[in-house]
DNA sequence: ATCTTTCCCACCTAGGTGTGAACC
DNA sequence: ATGGTTCACACCTAGGTGGGAAAG
């Protein structure tokens, strides 16, 4: 089991108390369609969203026990990536990790019944290339090759947090490559067809007006 | 001790463990100068905030214990009011009220450190006048006079809350009547003048655009 | 040179304002 | 008639997009 690196198998068998328990990856079609072509997440010192957006639909907890959903984004293997001739290679070794930090959705604690009447969503989760950050968002290096993973731990509450009995799932068509602007143009025309942040650069049918020249 | 009435005195004495606790009301300035002239806020069915926004600084918590905050909004006396050559009038006996719920601040629960570090801020707070509100806003009879209650409470979540702990502050600079729409227009201009919100109806020093003409 | 990162920007989404006419 | 409520709206704040030039 590597340090923070992606253990295999990836979903560890979830205790036989929660033998029931399902997580269903949302929008996978979306994941697909980025995944197919490798997809890249922006990171900024400010922190910038994933997309698409991470949403899971859940079932088979206990209703009246109480529950934490958090996040994590382990390294996928050792390498460093470069983009070169429209396609990823292996450009050297991995830049060392800071331990990698979580993020419990905001939601925590809440009971079964909460987590499973409609779908979880982390659209808040940041991510950064900023080793100092404060803010709690999830650190990444630019290049490098990531899993997220889904928790879902039973605890009272996030103080009393204890690694004795979790589920943790990852969905592989969730991978990317971090990186600080895009590489692969098709990404970016995936992002500015999907994203509702990024209308403004789609081709409205010819529509679209110049961009404004700004006289300084 | 009126049923869901305010309770005389104001503030509880609060426990002897709790004896240090101090809150203090922020932006007393921008308070006082709507409660001089008689605070109005708004109700609608969908939810509106409060303006000026309830702000406190705490201290005296302990570090290391965990609070939950919450606010409530109870009654000040039980007539109806109505707003008559330009004055507030008693125009009747109150509605019935169903039973006061309570806003959570969505920190709770947390250290008291947390509590402490920074002020805590009740901008999120809505309020409504609709009975059937399945949003968790508070629900309020318009023309009614109402006082804002800060509770701080000992417990470890929001599910073992219990009423044998806690210290209840009310500050009568943010007592108001709800209404549906603002009848003094010195409050009107003040609301203008001071919330960010509605700084598209100050009037800029001439420069104001007209408003556009709709065609339909 | 080449590759990667940073910064400001126009352009969006999302949602908080009072208005004034319509509604009851 | 009168008084209170609702609704669509223009106009804001707040903040999430990729672009492109500049910087490293």
């Amino acid at each position: 089991l590597g340090l923070g690196h992606l253990p295999a198998p990836q979903n560890f068998p979830p205790p036989s108390a929660l033998k029931d328990m399902k997580v269903t990856l949302e929008q996978k079609d979306l994941w697909d369609s980025f995944h197919d072509i490798g997809t890249e997440m922006i990171i900024t010192k400010a922190g910038r969203r994933m997309f698409p957006t991470y949403k899971a639909s859940i079932s088979g907890l206990d209703p009246n026990a109480k529950y934490i959903l958090l996040m994590d984004i382990v390294p996928m293997d050792d390498n460093r990536y470069k983009y070169h001739n429209s396609e990823w290679v292996v450009s050297g070794k991995a830049e060392p990790l800071m331990p990698g930090r979580l993020y419990i959705h905001p939601d925590s604690p809440a009971t079964g019944t909460q987590w499973m009447k409609q779908s979880v969503t982390f659209h808040k989760l940041k991510l950064t290339n900023n080793a100092m950050d404060q803010q709690g968002h999830i650190i990444l290096n630019s290049m490098h090759k990531y899993q997220p993973r889904l928790h879902i731990v039973q605890a009272n509450d996030v103080y009393s947090l204890r690694w004795n009995s979790f589920s943790t799932f990852a969905f592989p068509e969730t991978s990317f490559i971090a990186v600080t602007a895009y590489q692969n143009e098709k990404i970016t025309q995936l992002k500015i067809d999907n994203n509702p942040f990024a209308k403004g650069f789609r081709d409205n049918g010819g529509n679209r007006r110049e961009r404004a020249i700004v006289s300084t």
